[in-house]
DNA sequence: CGTGCACCTAAGCACTCGCTCAGTTATAAG
DNA sequence: CTTATAACTGAGCGAGTGCTTAGGTGCACG
């Protein structure tokens, strides 16, 4: 099992940033361990002192940006407002998220399928925590009479999906500032979590 | 000699199914023409008298899956309906499309990157006319005050990222029918459109 | 100063990549 | 039969892949 250093070196940040241009662009398997050294002006080797394999710079990758997802989400959520305040603040960090770090989030959506099993496992259940937290608050504004959808499962889909899909289209010329983009999103979650 | 050829050989259609299969769960540049040979018992080499590289193999599938899509809106969408008749028809379509041909789905909405830029131009040109059709409706709808939307370019936005997203999670347990899946993501189109 | 150490590079290994090509096989027409 | 044509194979080329290794370099600390 894979001992995780509490503290990382500089230069593996720097690795990582770097790798996640590189997968955002070109994918994990377009992408050359030579490429991301290269954006760097280093060799090939120096990132294995500090990733252990190209697959493992990836899950380190997905972990941190699952991670960093899970927080900005939690962080938004104020469990003592109202539904429909929660699940206006909670879709527009998730999108807001999306549009932020579009390079990270979209190899976290794309890429996934390089990880290992094992890792593929580990992040599977972190993003199924996300998801939860956008269920748990629909079911409950469906329970207090606050919302009127009476498909919440399929309501709770399409938001998740809406929201992931912003790292695939952001920026346009139209769209460009992620906070705007957020609160559009929360706006379109809300309509469908009102209308019958 | 006296017959034109106006279907594509058996042959070239079998190797670019292959192809879909494999792009869609390993990825453009996560597979090897041998993969695809091997899949269909034959030697790498054998695309080639088809397909003069694995790109424009890549482009084949992409002008298929975008032709097959634009068709399958077009047949839908009747000119003479209500707004919102046209819209449901269009989403659910669309949407359909999406879950019936996942895998050609996923290739056409996340390989594109490893064409030529000729070729992704050409592409992208097809892609511009599908969401134009949405838009078109979504237009035609606010002016005739049939939809009460204020913000006519955000919801096309959020409708079509909504069906385009559909090829990454279908299936799941829940949602497993094409047809369902269509006409769940109507009336998701449906309620966007009709709040203010 | 010298020692240890973290970090880095150049070289290279074993392997796979897309693709080519000479030659074989199957089919159909003359 | 011969001939033409197309599809296909096995071998293989040059380039690139992830990764290893031996050795060098600069810096903190005694």
């Amino acid at each position: 099992m894979t001992t995780v250093r509490v503290t990382e070196s500089a230069a593996a940040q720097r690795i990582r940033q770097a790798a996640i241009a590189s997968f955002a662009e070109s994918g994990y398997a377009g992408t050359s361990t030579r490429q991301i050294a290269a954006g760097l002006g280093m060799s090939a080797a120096a990132m294995y002192p500090h990733f252990r394999s190209k697959e493992e710079l990836l899950y380190s990758i997905a972990l941190e940006g699952h991670r960093s997802v899970n927080e900005a989400i939690a962080a938004a959520d104020d469990a003592s407002a109202s539904h429909t305040e929660r699940l206006t603040a909670v879709v527009a960090a998730f999108a807001g998220w999306q549009a932020r770090h579009q390079q990270l989030a979209k190899v976290v959506q794309y890429e996934m399928r390089a990880l290992t099993p094992s890792h593929f496992r580990t992040i599977a259940a972190l993003r199924r925590k996300t998801t939860e937290m956008i269920a748990t608050i629909v079911a409950g504004g469906v329970e207090a009479g606050e919302f009127a959808a009476d498909d919440p499962d399929d309501v709770v889909l399409a938001i998740s999906s809406l929201c992931v899909d912003v790292c695939r289209w952001f920026p346009t010329r139209t769209h460009r500032d992620p906070a705007t983009v957020g609160q559009m999103y929360a706006r379109m979650a809300l309509r469908m979590v009102l209308a019958t």
